[in-house]
DNA sequence: CACGGTTGGCTAATGATATTAGCTTAATGG
DNA sequence: CCATTAAGCTAATATCATTAGCCAACCGTG
């Protein structure tokens, strides 16, 4: 192991990631990291400060990428179904990662998160919202997606039966009461 | 400290509430509990399974005492003040209490969270939705309510700029698309 | 091509923690 | 009043995070 293994910041957060994706946020110790780097524990500290830093570096990853399945999702789409592809997006991206869920509220993940914010901002400019009212909405739109997304992915649902649906409806009462909400004419 | 303690698995869970409370999740630890129990830390295995079962205690614990509140918050109140009756405890339990957002989300936790669904599905008896439409609206109302109070307790807004705005906001926009995607007539 | 600084590995040591095993003593019930 | 049970204890083990200090590999410069 001597020889130099390779490391950055960067790839030991990709493997933190993967072991949080496979055994849950509890399992992420720099021990497990080391081992599966091929590098001894302390070694780690040449990248990362500590085991909180490298919680942070993995919550700032998560929302990234989140931000960009999200981002991706609305391209060429716009009005309500720009909406519903963000709920989607959000939803399906803890469904594929459930583990990750608690690393999305994280002070440490703001920069990223504020881009997400832009994100949603964006969206409802093209619904017609801006200014003050489209940040309250973007914040409920972010409550809504997160809400669901985290109970869903933690089992907080009784059983899970009619998800889906359940889901539908959620999309509907949403974009129907911005609609009411925000555009009263 | 030989003399017995006192102790029982509510009080210990009640001094790991504490600790949570006072500094975080990860702070709780069962060193920490033992010595404010005033006893060592192996004997605190007379009264609770280890970490693990004390987290899952807490949490059941946590989500029944919120589901009291929840319930109490929408007695005498019906219709939409209900649901927004219902939609404020909710988030002002959290914003009390910060630490224990985490805590909601527990299979361990569902004896006290099939609780709460039955109080929003009351809720939605008297707003005129049984049968599977109140269980789609429960879902839906329960995900508006846990994501705000996450988000709001976890920092997860920028600047927390006219939240008290937004929230009444959020309340609107469930209200009127609860109306809309279940009641149109 | 050599060489010196910087960087990235290592081992050793310390301290916190969870957990198990086995002992001892206080409370309790017949 | 005694026996059983429950609740405390100490000791021991294993896992971790973290710090300190050492050494070798890499990289740029002369």
């Amino acid at each position: 192991m001597s020889p130099r293994a390779g490391l950055s910041p960067d790839r030991v957060t990709a493997l933190a990631l993967e072991i949080v994706d496979r055994d849950g946020p509890d399992a992420l110790t720099l021990a497990r990291v080391a081992e599966s780097a091929g590098v001894a524990t302390p070694s780690l500290y040449k990248h990362i400060g500590g085991l909180a830093d490298l919680r942070d570096r993995v919550s700032v990853r998560v929302v990234a990428e989140l931000t960009g399945r999200v981002r991706h999702s609305v391209v060429g789409v716009g009005g309500d179904a720009a909406v519903r592809a963000l709920l989607r997006a959000y939803r399906d991206y803890l469904v594929e990662y459930p583990h990750r869920a608690g690393l999305l509220v994280n002070p440490a993940a703001s920069a990223p998160a504020g881009e997400l914010l832009d994100v949603v901002l964006a969206v409802l400019d093209g619904f017609g919202l801006a200014g003050s009212a489209a940040i309250h909405a973007a914040r409920t739109l972010r409550s809504v997606a997160h809400g669901f997304a985290v109970l869903q992915a933690g089992g907080g649902f009784g059983y899970p039966e009619d998800l889906e649906e359940t889901f539908r409806l959620l999309a509907d009462t949403v974009v129907t009461g911005v609609r009411q909400t925000y555009l009263a004419s």
